[in-house]
DNA sequence: TGTACATCAGTGAACGCGCGTTCACTGATGTAC
DNA sequence: TGTACATCAGTGAACGCGCGTTCACTGATGTAC
């Protein structure tokens, strides 16, 4: 039965934000698309008014997460504040509404140029927002360190997720304090 | 045809590698059960007189790469020679031979209690190991920083196979000089 | 050391199953008059 | 505004395919004598 078009854009955007959701949770290839269709309440012979594969979903789903505001954002609280919520037992433990960096980039590496060029683009707009965090007109050097300080919030949040009891709340307090560490040197080398 | 015990040996171990090359190269999902054995030369028939399951497979593959030499170890050339191995294109551009923290820390999250529990314990290693390059006699501080180190490399390293041309360059640079800020005001501190 | 035979590691056909994708169909939408 | 009908978003059965796993079989191994 047909629908109204503005129903079906939101059908579609249903399917984007499920997709994002399961993705983040079990990965590309774990979750079907039969699944995915099921979570935002259709059934799966409708997948193919949407999109021309599963491949370009991931690659729409990718660029849908990148463009959204999921946990990977710096906020109106300052750079400080962001780190603390990003390295928080909260978002460790609810990677299908977190950071889609910490939870899909290995996938979309091996996925293919087309999730590659996605996860990429994703990566270098954060780069830019944290360096914009770290100093109102960034230098390259500013682009160095919010590289830097990406990397190790995207890495620990990684380490967390794959370790057990204790240890996964230990890399998130260690991390928030080697972050410290490198930031203090940093504002002290601008002395 | 039967074999030898001692070939019978040398086969499982070679299972065991190459599932440990294609599992960091395509991860735990993509790759099936049949290539694996073709990769060891065998038909997939046999695999199930070695393992109990894929699953089975998964965990004593990740207990494999953990207990061997990947490079992922802090080597006799000190901590900063282990730093600069690590983050190399060389390292970037080859998961397969690669650090398995890197390539399957996120799979190994989600795919149950126990590959988990084997990263977990491979992680631990790792931060001991680091923290042990550190300081001779490594205090809880050593091990706090060990962690955010790590967090960073393996960060740097999934962030830089995410990324594309330039990018995937600068991440790397990028991120041993955050690590050397970091360090540098550790050895500054200790003073 | 040589022979007879039980063992069992590896083979390859076969299994059920769930996957991504296709397609004839349905019935509400939205347009032409 | 009301009616007639072409359009087309979503349905659900069906497709081929490759997956993990099983199993009857093979023939070299390794043991008992």
């Amino acid at each position: 039965m047909k629908v109204t078009r503005e129903q079906m854009q939101a059908n579609r955007a249903r399917i984007l934000t499920e997709a994002g959701r399961l993705f983040r949770e079990q990965g590309f290839d774990t979750v079907g698309v039969a699944e995915i269709m099921r979570a935002a309440g259709m059934t799966h012979g409708g997948f193919y008014g949407h999109f021309r594969s599963k491949d370009d979903l991931a690659v729409q789903t990718l660029a849908h997460l990148f463009a959204g505001d999921a946990p990977d954002r710096p906020g109106t609280g300052g750079l400080a504040a962001f780190v603390d919520a990003y390295l928080a037992p909260g978002h460790r433990d609810a990677p299908s509404d977190g950071c889609p960096t910490a939870a899909l980039s290995i996938d979309a590496a091996r996925h293919g140029s087309e999730t590659k060029a996605a996860a990429s683009a994703g990566i270098a707009a954060q780069i830019d927002r944290i360096a914009a965090g770290l100093s109102p007109c960034p230098t390259d050097d500013d682009r160095a360190d919010a590289a830097g300080l990406w990397a190790t919030m995207v890495g620990a949040i990684i380490l967390a997720r794959a370790s057990d009891g204790a240890l996964a709340d230990r890399i998130l307090t260690d991390a928030k304090r080697w972050i410290e560490t490198a930031l203090a040197a940093r504002a002290g080398e601008q002395l």
